[in-house]
RNA sequence: AGUCCCGUAGCUCAGUUGGUUAGAGCGCUACACUGAUAAUGUAGAGGUCCGCGGUUCAACUCCGCGCGGGACUACCA
């Protein structure tokens, strides 16, 4: 136990942070939180994992400072907070990361580069950067587990993948279906989302689009539309920018909301009468120009074409009427060609009315599938089927088709002269750019029929291709699915269950996504990731689903004996034994994974599909792999899931907050996660995206070094919610360490200058808080209201408001109002209860101080806490993360208390503004204040705190002034919340009257309490509680209104508080003399003044006063100077001498 | 394009259930303090509460339509 407080000549919290974590690591305190505060069971957190293969990011300091404060906080509360930290390895980046330093690209990998060498140095490369984290985790102070983090490549967290993966498919949740996406026949690959991001990829093309005419079949439903028309045919009219689609087209869509027309007019080509069904807002774009003229007038070849408006109905009625097929190529599935409604369809461009084709669209198939419509197929010679355009980009070939096929299904006279060709001629390298396309074809085509109103060429903005700079074609590519939509109720009813901070984040943007929720496509065609666990056989008739390491090698077992391998790949492996070394025997990987070949049950040879799966499934899973569930962890399960809190940026709300959601409502029924702060961008301070290319990224090791965790975590929390975006300066983190921990530790050196001086050790019993001066009872109070908030805040994940109530206690009342008020408690005098109770009170401030503040400050409170603790040896603790947070003791708070003060640091600042008004220093005294007393109430409460005001402003007396007297003008007004709903719309006119009213009616309304008058021969009653009357001016004073506050300053001088003010000049030109001089505090001196006017009669007057102030055994008024030492000073503008001399 | 967030002083942000003087810090200007001192305090100036409509006696606050910034999801006739 220290012997005194240690003191500091400056505050260097880059220094704390250093020293603070060696403190850690000696004394393992992180360990000892995690098991010595097991009061009240366990909390749990799950920590998303980061990729260390990119390196960290100041955003990363900012949701890490969420997670470790929260962390930190429950576990002072009593919990026990198991923290593992996590790695994710897998993924898209990673390889893109390792194909860049290789210098291959996709098709390189198992040509170039063995698949074997490939995953080896992804396994490799996404480590590469884990000192860096490890780094980064240590100095910012986040507290986690990274001894044993789990690890998503490893054999054993895998083996739980598959088995979540086999409780899908248990349940029939898990299907091969197919999806469409985008896909470069040139290159003969899929693209990701990502790829077509890239810069370049959307470019403006020429292509032909038409408006083609879909005939309606007249029956039941599409009677009402055959009604008044002189036509034969009803047609309904469709856009689109790529003909080639129409052959494929099995659908149209129309918006339920949107307002369609029946028009009669001419087809320009044709010039045939037509009825056609349009879009009502699209009218004027479809028909240009004439809209009135009679139809009778038109005479074929006319440039503008008459219409009319026959009919008009909502776009729901059009729903479920069938149409003929547009091209007769090849005939679909029953239940074709028919109206449905869809919500993305707009009236933005086009007709109002959308053509859909399955198999060439992301909307169309979701669309087609919802309404059950079936997509256009083929069925080709190998016995699988696909759609009307082959993987080159052609039409596909009759002869590639199957031949009975052919003979129920394709109409050869109509499609022979556009099979075989490509939809795009840049797919053809032997077409010449000017050739025609097929687009064109197919609408000269319709033109002849007389289906199509509408041909022209438009320039649009279509993907290109990043590699081969060719279109790229939406196309159906097989993929496995996890049928999510069959939970989507559970989902959103457990969804509603969460904590979401924001709540918007939780009910809009996560629960609409929820609503809108699609099956999850797990496949992705790439090297480096979990695989999917499913053996098929060569006819697809039969599929195996593996589970486990045990499972595969017992299916192994068999493929060995039925001889379709020589031997078992996990042959060593032993079933129960969850070591390392006993996973890794053997890797689950690809291509490991895909030389396996099992046997079917009917005895034939199983392959796995070559497919990885989503990453995201892996990190959605890590509440069970991370703990090798079921394979470990079975019995304890449920102390580790659900988490009682998860924190990550908004960008995861689709990503890892909806992958663990989603996972843990399919296989457990319950939510993941109870409470979840969902926390926004790191923007520069601009308000700019941060990245490396503009060189606005701020380093957050950088900035630890220079100004050290505290202040960066306290203003990431405290400077904006954290779910708003933050606009990142490095001056705000510097204003917090001055201003916060600057006060904070100015606060604790004052303490301890002067508690070492008195030897003040807190071994003195406890002073009651009853018998401490007011002051102290109030900051007491303030302490306990602040402990009762912040508990309150941090129990509701509000860490921003925590901070800010923190920070406003320290720098507002305790070191602004406290002690400065206080100073001179803790200076001079004898050490007594008075002393005492000052040194109780403040330690007490700054320790409970330091505990709260430790969840967002753990390196500056934990030096605080143990500079304190370790002095006077209260606590056990040997660090404050060790503590148990503060408890509210409420019988401390008094809420009167806290008002008075608040009244006395109001006029106090007002008093304060009347003297620089006038230009009167505080050091002046002045002779009185003037206050007006509506009620006894009041005058109690400015009684209690009279004598503080009147030290704070330098003021002696204080007059009250009552109601009854005249010198008051006062001013009357309406309480509007109180007469709003008395007397509504007369408001206005009453606030007029009210506050018109003069002095002599106020006072009348005030002697009788009630005031009548009448408003539009409405009769208005008012009492006196109905209204405010403040006191507002006192004629001939200066005087200051806050609110319903009034205060009136006496500013005369007389030469008595002359003479006392140059008294106080003179002290404190003497204190600067003793500080300059390099005195001791502690020195007694001899002061000689020269002797002037004024100056000499106030010296003479008071100088026992400045004596007593400055140690001074004699204060002396002189006509000169014996010794050297004189120097000179100015007072109220007069030049004088003085000497300042030690006594020896 | 859809969904969500944000828009209040030059900057960063508060602003309770709608109630009549819209607040704080930084910065700026001035002054003060000088035994907490490479600190600090006080005051002043500074506002179209993004715009336009609406509801209401009363809108920074509630509703609608826009504008600007951002995120995510799409990219579609």
């Amino acid at each position: 136990m220290g012997k005194r407080f240690p003191e500091y000549k400056n505050l260097d919290l880059a220094q704390v942070n250093k020293d603070i974590l060696k403190v850690w690591d000696a004394n393992d305190t992180f360990r000892r939180s995690v098991r010595e505060m097991n009061g009240r069971g366990e909390y749990v957190f799950y920590e998303g994992p980061p990729s260390a293969n990119g390196i960290p990011g100041i955003h990363h300091v900012l949701s890490r400072t969420i997670k470790d404060a929260v962390c930190r906080y429950k576990t002072q509360a009593g919990y026990e907070v198991k923290r593992k930290a996590g790695w994710d390895t897998h993924g898209l980046p990673v390889e893109l990361g390792v194909e860049k330093a290789l210098g291959i690209t996709k098709e390189d990998i198992g040509t170039k580069i063995s698949i074997d060498d490939y995953n080896k140095a992804c396994r490799i490369d996404v480590m590469k950067y884990t000192d860096m984290w490890e780094e980064l985790t240590r100095k910012m102070g986040y507290w986690i587990n990274m001894e044993h983090p789990y690890v998503t490549y490893d054999n054993r967290y895998i083996e739980t993948l598959w088995w979540l993966l086999k409780q899908l498919y248990a349940g029939g949740y898990l299907y091969q279906g197919y999806t469409i996406q985008p896909y470069s026949p040139a290159a003969g690959t899929g693209l990701s989302s990502h790829e077509l991001n890239l810069p370049g990829c959307y470019r403006d093309v020429r292509d032909t689009t038409c408006i083609a005419q879909f005939r309606l079949i007249r029956d039941g439903h599409s009677e009402f539309l055959f009604r008044d028309t002189d036509t034969e045919d009803v047609y309904m009219m469709a856009w689109t920018t790529t003909p080639w689609t129409l052959p494929s087209n099995t659908a149209l869509a129309v918006g339920p909301e949107i307002v369609y027309v029946k028009v009669r007019s001419f087809n320009p080509y044709t010039y045939d009468p037509v009825t056609v069904i349009v879009a009502k807002d699209l009218l004027g774009s479809i028909f240009p120009g004439d809209a009135v003229r009679e139809l009778s007038a038109y005479n074929p070849g006319d440039r503008k074409i008459p219409y009319k408006v026959l009919d008009e109905f909502m776009g729901s009625r059009l729903a479920g009427i069938n149409y003929e097929q547009l091209i007769d190529w090849v005939k679909p599935d029953p239940g074709a060609f028919r109206v449905i409604t869809g919500d993305f369809v707009t009236t933005d461009d086009g007709t109002g009315i959308v053509h859909i084709a399955p198999t060439f669209g992301a909307d169309d198939h979701r669309a087609g599938k919802e309404n059950g419509i079936p997509p256009l197929l083929v069925r080709r010679k190998d016995g699988t089927t696909g759609p009307l355009v082959d993987k080159r980009g052609y039409m596909v070939p009759i002869t590639d088709l199957d031949i009975d096929f052919v003979r129920e299904r394709v109409n050869t006279r109509t499609y022979t002269g556009f099979e075989g060709r490509p939809v795009k001629n840049e797919y053809d390298p032997l077409l010449s750019p000017d050739a025609d396309t097929l687009d064109v074809d197919i609408a000269v085509m319709l033109k002849q029929q007389g289906k199509v109103f509408r041909i022209e060429k438009q320039v649009h903005s279509y993907p290109h291709c990043w590699r081969t700079d060719k279109p790229v074609l939406y196309y159906p590519m097989d993929a496995w699915f996890i049928r999510t939509t069959a939970f989507r109720e559970k989902m959103i009813e457990l969804n509603n269950t969460i904590n979401w901070k924001p709540v918007s984040t939780g009910t809009g943007r996560f629960g609409k996504w929820l609503e809108n929720l699609v099956d999850w496509n797990l496949s992705r065609s790439r090297y480096w990731g979990t695989p999917l666990p499913i053996w098929v056989s060569g006819d697809r008739t039969e599929e195996k689903c593996i589970g486990s390491a045990a499972e595969l090698k017992e299916e192994i077992e068999k493929s060995v004996k039925a001889g379709f391998m020589t031997a078992n790949p996990l042959k060593d492996f032993i079933e129960g034994d969850n070591s390392s070394e006993n996973y890794g025997k053997f890797d689950l990987h690809r291509p490991f994974v895909d030389e396996i070949i099992l046997v079917s049950p009917t005895g034939s040879k199983m392959f796995r599909e070559p497919d990885l799966i989503d990453v995201w499934f892996d990190s959605g899973a890590m509440p069970y792999a991370q703990a090798h569930y079921p394979f470990e962890n079975k019995e304890n399960f449920s102390d580790m899931f659900p988490a009682d809190f998860i924190a990550e940026g908004v960008d995861q709300t689709r990503g890892w907050f909806f992958t663990l959601h989603a996972i843990a409502s399919m296989i457990s029924g319950s939510v993941a996660f109870r409470n979840i702060i969902s926390n926004g961008l790191v923007l520069d301070k601009n308000g700019n995206k941060m990245s490396k290319r503009l060189g606005n990224a701020v380093d957050p090791f950088t900035a630890i070094e220079e100004y050290g965790s505290d202040p960066l975590r306290w203003y990431m929390l405290t400077n904006a919610q954290p779910w708003d975006n933050l606009k990142f300066d490095i001056e705000g983190v510097d204003e917090v360490r001055r201003k916060f921990f600057g006060t904070l530790y100015n606060t604790y050196s004052f303490f301890a200058l002067y508690a070492n001086i008195d030897k003040f050790r807190y071994t003195e019993k406890e002073i009651p808080v009853g018998e401490r001066p007011e002051i102290d009872r109030w900051i007491i109070s303030l302490l306990n209201s602040l402990v009762r908030e912040v508990g309150k805040c941090f129990d509701d994940y509000d860490l921003t408001r925590a901070g800010r109530a923190i920070q406003d206690f320290v720098t507002e009342n305790l070191s602004n109002w406290y002690v400065r008020l206080n100073r001179k408690r803790f200076w001079g005098g004898d050490y007594d209860k008075d002393k005492l109770a000052a040194y109780q009170t403040l330690y007490r401030c700054l320790e409970t101080v330091s505990r709260l503040a430790a969840p967002i400050a753990p390196f500056y409170t934990d030096r605080l806490f143990t500079d304190l603790n370790g002095t006077t040896g209260h606590h056990q603790e040997d660090s404050v993360h060790l503590t148990s947070f503060p408890v509210p003791d409420h019988d401390l708070i008094d809420e009167e208390l806290e008002e008075k003060m608040e009244i006395a640091q109001k006029i106090s600042s007002m008093i304060l503004g009347l003297r620089r008004k006038v230009n009167i220093k505080v050091r002046q005294p002045l002779a009185r204040i003037m206050i007006p007393v509506s009620d006894e109430e009041f005058r109690k409460k400015f009684e209690a705190v009279r004598d503080l005001i009147l030290a704070e402003v330098n003021v002696k007396n204080v007059e009250y002034i009552d109601d009854t007297s005249s010198v008051l003008i006062k001013k009357a007004k309406p309480d509007f919340r109180l007469l709003g709903p008395r007397y509504g719309r007369l408001m206005k006119q009453i606030g007029n009257i009210v506050s018109g009213l003069t002095q002599e009616e106020i006072t009348s309304f005030e002697n009788t309490g009630a005031l009548v008058f009448e408003i539009d021969g409405q009769k208005v009653e008012l009492t006196t509680d109905d209204v405010e009357i403040i006191s507002e001016d006192i004629p001939g004073w200066q005087v200051a209104n806050d609110g319903r506050l009034t205060v009136a300053l006496d500013v005369t001088v007389t030469d008595e508080l002359r003479y006392e003010g140059i008294a106080r000049e003179f002290v404190n030109r003497i204190q600067n003399i003793r500080k300059e001089s390099g005195f001791d505090v502690t020195d007694k001196i001899t002061v000689l003044i020269e002797d002037m006017d004024v100056i000499g009669a106030a010296v003479r007057r008071h100088s026992s006063y400045i004596g007593s102030q400055t140690l001074a055994t004699r204060v002396d008024v002189v006509r000169d100077f014996t010794n050297g030492d004189v120097r000179d000073v100015e007072i109220n503008d007069i030049q004088v001498r003085i000497s300042v001399s030690r006594n020896c």
